[in-house]
DNA sequence: TGTACATCAGTGAACGCGCGTTCACTGATGTAC
DNA sequence: TGTACATCAGTGAACGCGCGTTCACTGATGTAC
């Protein structure tokens, strides 16, 4: 077994059980023997569990925004202002392709549901290694997506960064339960690209109509 | 010390570390020495970890659906149908008034934590909990507010209703975070009830104009 | 070509630690007669 | 009023277990001379 393999089926393992339950809750004996290898190799391979969490983001986040950035430098050659509509286009796009050679959309959503543990669980030092590494990729793309939006003023233009995240992360990341609730209840069968293509109208909506609901 | 005061200490010191870390992440003998109770305390009140874990919730959800129940009876009165508007007025302000005896929106925040807490880490008994104990109320709310809706088809409106609560429990629950970063990037003291201000208008934009951002 | 050594992926077993839970016990209060 | 018993909140110490990590070791491959 070449060493690639071993570390690849850790990653694996590790991207597929931390998605499914959590940092916590998946040890490192789960993970090893889902994977086929041997407990210490972990340690050896990784040094620890924590910077294997750390590994398994960076699997995912490097190409992402490798591809993302070059996205962006495509766009910059027709205007130094790309339009909001097609920086997050760009941005789902790439999330999407990520998960190219697997089906329907599972990594994506993975991705989500590790995203979204990021942001919930408290691992600090996956904060500090994430903004880190990745930190000014995120700043290039929200300086666009404001310069994309003059209009809304920068407190109001952050806060609705979030609101979309939010959305987007929480019920990308919940879409099992959700396809469930929706399958027993209208009996429809749904996928996350299905869900992704009533994300987009339902964040613009967010995005550019913050009106007050009392109002209507 | 009298027995409602040892109970009553556990489930403070509970809520409030499991807000801050996580159920996996928080033990018994932190939760037990911070509340300064014995350690045998809890499994002697509260029979398990889980079960105290349900308690926690029990002792948020229960006064706040039976004051929700009341807000809508009164809504009812008026109208066998209320405006959207109003029912989202009347969920916000009832989960904002369960905090009232609390500095600065502090229990709110810590219970949007838990609600994601709750659908994000992997409790299978705290969902089935949830459901049993809480699911009357939930479907009542939804089944009024779909009511109140009735020119968005049924499947959009489940999908805006989870994107609403997505947007709603990450940013609120990510408060502290985002604060910070405003504060640093912009020099903006910003309050829990100031994002509710920014985060209702956003929500109706999205719950009520969900257009193609790739038209505009 | 053959030998000695270095490198490195991988292993099996054990380590100490913190965890949730259990249990025999205490001491205060209430109840029956 | 006094005694015997029941109830129950709370306790201190221990239990077994699963955890992340460590360590001495193996065996295959590469390198130097």
């Amino acid at each position: 077994m070449a060493q690639s393999d071993t570390v690849e089926r850790i990653l694996d393992a590790a991207e597929a059980l931390f998605a499914e339950r959590g940092f916590a809750e998946t040890s490192l004996r789960t993970i090893t023997s889902t994977a086929g290898v041997n407990l210490a190799a972990v340690n050896y391979h990784f040094g620890s569990k924590k910077e294997l969490i750390q590994a398994v983001f960076a699997r995912f986040l490097s190409p992402l925004c490798r591809e993302l950035d070059d996205t962006l430098n495509e766009l910059m050659v027709d205007s130094d202002r790309p339009k909001t509509g097609l920086l997050l286009k760009a941005l789902f796009d790439t999330a999407t392709l990520q998960g190219r050679d697997s089906v329907d959309g599972e990594r994506v959503q993975r991705f989500m549901r590790l995203l979204g543990l990021a942001y919930t669980q408290s691992q600090g030092h996956l904060r500090r290694y994430i903004v880190a590494n990745y930190g000014d990729h995120y700043q290039r793309f929200t300086q666009l997506l404001q310069l994309s939006a003059p209009a809304i003023d920068p407190l109001s233009f952050y806060w609705r960064l979030y609101f979309m995240l939010g959305a987007t992360v929480f019920t990308l990341s919940s879409f099992d339960s959700i396809a469930a609730i929706l399958k027993e209840d209208f009996n429809e069968e749904t996928t996350i690209n299905k869900a992704a293509d009533l994300l987009v109208p339902a964040l613009t909506g967010m995005f550019e109509n913050a009106n007050n609901l009392l109002d209507s």
